[in-house]
DNA sequence: AATGAATGAGAGTTCATTCAT
DNA sequence: TATGAATGAACTCTCATTCAT
């Protein structure tokens, strides 16, 4: 959560090059009512966005359901586009870390692939909201968006040459083809049987798991 | 491209039912200059919501570009919603139409696999905006966002039914799973290596054609 | 006043049955700076809406009378067919609250009819608006046109059967045609005699006591 | 009727004084296929600024209801302003045209009065769409709203002085005030009893005279 | 830190009117 | 005469952001 606060005061920061300088980054809250009010201002912003989409939300929808009052959000975030990027970093890192451990915990390459797209489709039914939310972000902030798919692809890629090397995987099967392959089976087998319609997380995966095992074994 | 127009109309109807349907669908242009602007204005949408997305994009930023006046938009048009379902559904059956051929021509079912990829790379290398559009849609037109990834689907897990038959793949990975699999890995690299940099279309098929061409094996 | 208030209020909450509620009732101003804005923006509404009407009337001419900002207009009021609403309902409470005092300090039917009739016109003579505004208001708000007029009726028929008890108008004269006729008689005379030109309210009243006391006698 | 064609040509001749001179009258169809279409229009205008009102109607719901082309409206009116304006005067006429010879086939004064309410109430309850088109003259055309009412109210005075000077009315009962009188009970009778609920013009009509023949019996 | 009134740029949409065919 | 596409001014309403209290 840290990491993603550093960014997103850095991409304040650099927000709209050239433009005016407009908006400071806000302030950590001081005491301890205040840390309170930011996570319900987050966490509304997590509902409105992802039941309205960005543009539909609005920011006194997210005050509306936080239970403050619509001046109050500026005490917190700069503008309606801070909220958002915040709320992507958010996602990314939870994302991130509920499946680091589960593929940590596996033994082999192609069983961590599976614990963790069954890791992942069972933090996307938690978090349903999370699909409109970094879609969106392709509109209102590319650089999360980008950033969001080229670390996890990042990961998977190291992964499977880590594999390569021992030998689990073929060499020329651990490359950049093939992990964005294996991220968009992911994305969207988490989207219709996570989101869309609750299917069975381990069977799901079991299945992808059979498909790749396949394909990538040497 | 019939079919599109004909959902349409069909979904300009039926919105909103017990609503007043106060926004009528448009008559069809009755003259040959009528159907020219609508085709401008189409196109001019495409790349107005192509560059900006549905939200920054405007009605008179597509006017603009087709170089009519605004008020000509809403001779073929009831809203900005409709053109954008317009071309959304457009672009869906542009996709397919480009696709299918090359999947026919091919010998075989994972021939046909990589054929597919390998067109819809091209096409997508052609029209990069039709990414930002469909993402979109799923906040603006649920239904056809749904429709154009659950309509893709069906036709891969179809031909994947009819590989099996013939023993070109395993009975047991010719399931939705694999479809949907399959699909993400094609949007994902279509993102990766099209959208965001123009790749190889006939090395990257190739590679993501031995993936689950080993996968799917028997 | 309160309770135009309360039927503006009533008549929001259910306007559009079966539809979303998208314009939601402004709540009350909850300092004294709103109430006086609320105030100034109703004000303003009457001049423009008496000057221009209903459809010419724009909200941007209400805001430029009252001297707030255009968006102000909204966070008192939810559309400009509110205002007008709110408008309707409290000149019609405030002629009756006008004329009501005159009627129960006269003594004898007639001469409270004569006594009203007189208040009538001293009012409008004030706010000659009154007529191009109630009058608008069967286009605008056809609820509010009819209950203006129905109630208005309702009062002089129970006057009449009052006074038909006390023997000072003949039993069969004490009906709602009576009534009727009567309001036609006052709100014409209110049009001739003081919106189009200002005639003596006494004298104007004077005659007309004199056409329905003869016209009622028992 | 052609006494509204001509006041329709004068009221546009100096329509807008110091204004563009804009728009010229249209000339007289020439064929028959022409008076026909333009017959359509004018009822087509009645039809719908009787059901929606001037403003919410348009030239477009016109033609639609006229079945004839948008364009084809201005070959027969210069502007909406024009049709609204034809439509008053000839409305006007047409009541006019119906009670003259009620009033006139009746004996005395107060039957002609009884009389003249009788056929009034029997043509409102035929065009009950006059009250919404008048009484919008107010605001599209005050002068034709004047010029409705002043005419009116000139008649009955007349009516009443010469019944004055026949004996049947009190000389002192027979000027503008009583006239004003009679027409707002009148038109009054006329909204309650046949525009909102039909009533039966006899009895209404009835109850009318005996109040105003007692209240103006000498 | 919190409140809620105030601001105004900006967008979608309508529709009377014009005009080329 | 008739047609229907084209035009663009004008209007209502939204909402992110500011600010006085």
């Amino acid at each position: 959560m840290d990491e993603a606060v550093e960014r997103e005061r850095a991409s304040e920061r650099k927000a709209e090059p050239g433009a005016e300088p407009r908006i400071e980054p806000r302030p950590e809250p001081r005491t301890e009512r205040g840390r309170r009010t930011r996570r319900a201002i987050l966490d509304a912003a997590s509902a409105e966005f992802g039941e309205l989409g960005f543009h539909e939300g609005s920011v006194s929808g997210i005050t509306r359901r936080a239970g403050v009052a619509l001046g109050s959000f500026y005490t917190y975030f700069p503008s309606k586009d801070a909220v958002f990027r915040a709320l992507v970093n958010d996602l990314s890192d939870q994302v991130r870390d509920r499946v680091a451990p589960a593929v940590r915990a596996a033994t082999g390459g192609i069983a961590a692939e599976r614990a963790g797209l069954e890791a992942f489709l069972g933090f996307v039914a938690d978090h349903k909201e999370i699909y409109r939310i970094v879609d969106e972000a392709e509109f209102v902030d590319p650089d999360s968006f980008r950033r969001h798919y080229s670390s996890t692809a990042r990961r998977i890629e190291e992964r499977l040459r880590a594999a390569a090397e021992r030998g689990e995987v073929r060499a020329d099967a651990a490359g950049e083809v093939q992990a964005w392959a294996l991220m968009g089976m992911n994305v969207f087998l988490g989207l219709r049987f996570a989101v869309w319609e609750d299917g069975d997380p381990r069977a799901v995966a079991a299945a992808a798991a059979d498909l790749i095992g396949r394909g990538l074994k040497p």
